[in-house]
DNA sequence: GTCTATAGCCAGATAGAC
DNA sequence: GTCTATCTGGCTATAGAC
């Protein structure tokens, strides 16, 4: 492993444990076992070295939705396929989610420009599709972004807010992977019970 | 308005649009319109300042949890009165959701200690009542921290992750506020169409 | 109580030896 | 390319006048 990879590996645990302004320049340097100098030397300056870590997560998320989203599967079938190869993804990426969204609501602007380019997680084609399936009489009739919202909200919500879940719930790390094994293939039922006619 | 009140409110601001780490003390004494050492004359430090914040907004959450959660209604009933009155209050809050969940996930321990006093968010008369309407057949069988967990996504995932929604849909703040009224009566059916015999 | 001025520290960044 | 040592700025916190 080079030494540009062993920085770029540290920062991404430090930044998504500790966001932006959280995190410490030296703390990297020694979850990569090397000197705080070298940080500057490969990456310039932390904010260019944070941004290599957000555009890197952020890049990992989006083209696997969109292979999804955009492929030639039913409503159903999308359903199934993105909760279950999302939160399987998620499982091995758990501090992704707050990560991505916590330095959204912090950084806006910067994210934003990021929102516009052509790789961005486009549900253009999939929200048509589900206005088709209600014309159909497939699915009954519901806000196609509604469900796209709540399709997101019980994939990706209990990963964003771990702690809280497992707070309330007062669960163990180990419950709360086993229930996010459950949850890939059981929210795409409940999500179609209450779209299918 | 006294200027204990005046400084707790600029420091709900900040704190909730930058977190603690990225907070600045000065920008909180501006956005009061006074002075910086009057922060520390009033709130001794940044952390205390900080801990009265998140409590407060902390102790706004959960009475209202527990109240519908422990009533006498039915769990169809309950899920209405949650997901109804629970974005009416965030609409009104609307950063702080994404707050509590992100100094939960920058500062576990500190939060944990919190989820365990007696006027933490406690579901447990509430999953006793879901497994009783399962076992009388009023309910399809699903266990109960699942469906939980579910409509809380629904509740407060598209506040928690509002920049994200925002930028994925390409929606204004207006039409973000018109969905969220939306959302007000519709999750509470699409929840209850999703587990009903 | 409220301010100005400043102490003291800490973190990001750089200089320069090897 | 990798280190040690150091600079510099900014931020929390305090001292002290009014």
């Amino acid at each position: 492993m080079t030494t540009e990879e062993k920085i770029f590996n540290a920062a991404r645990i430090i930044f998504q444990k500790k966001g932006f302004a959280g995190a410490r320049m030296q703390e990297i340097a020694d979850q990569a076992g090397i000197n705080k100098a070298m940080l500057h030397y490969c990456f310039k300056n932390k904010e260019l070295l944070f941004q290599a870590v957000f555009m890197n997560a952020f890049s990992q998320l989006a083209p696997q939705i969109n292979e999804i989203f955009n492929s030639k599967a039913s409503v159903f079938d999308k359903i199934r396929k993105f909760t279950n190869s999302y939160i399987s993804f998620v499982i091995l990426n758990p501090y992704l989610p707050q990560f991505v969204i916590q330095e959204m609501n912090n950084n806006p602007e910067f994210v934003m420009s990021f929102l516009r380019n052509e790789n961005r997680p486009n549900p253009t084609v999939l929200i048509a599709q589900i206005e088709k399936e209600i014309a159909d009489s497939i699915i009954n009739p519901i806000n196609p972004k509604q469900l796209l919202i709540n399709i997101i909200a019980m994939t990706v919500f209990p990963f964003a807010a771990q702690m809280m879940v497992k707070g309330m719930l007062q669960i163990s790390d180990t419950e709360f992977t086993a229930m996010m094994e459950e949850r890939k293939t059981s929210i795409a039922e409940q999500i179609i019970n209450s779209i299918k006619r």
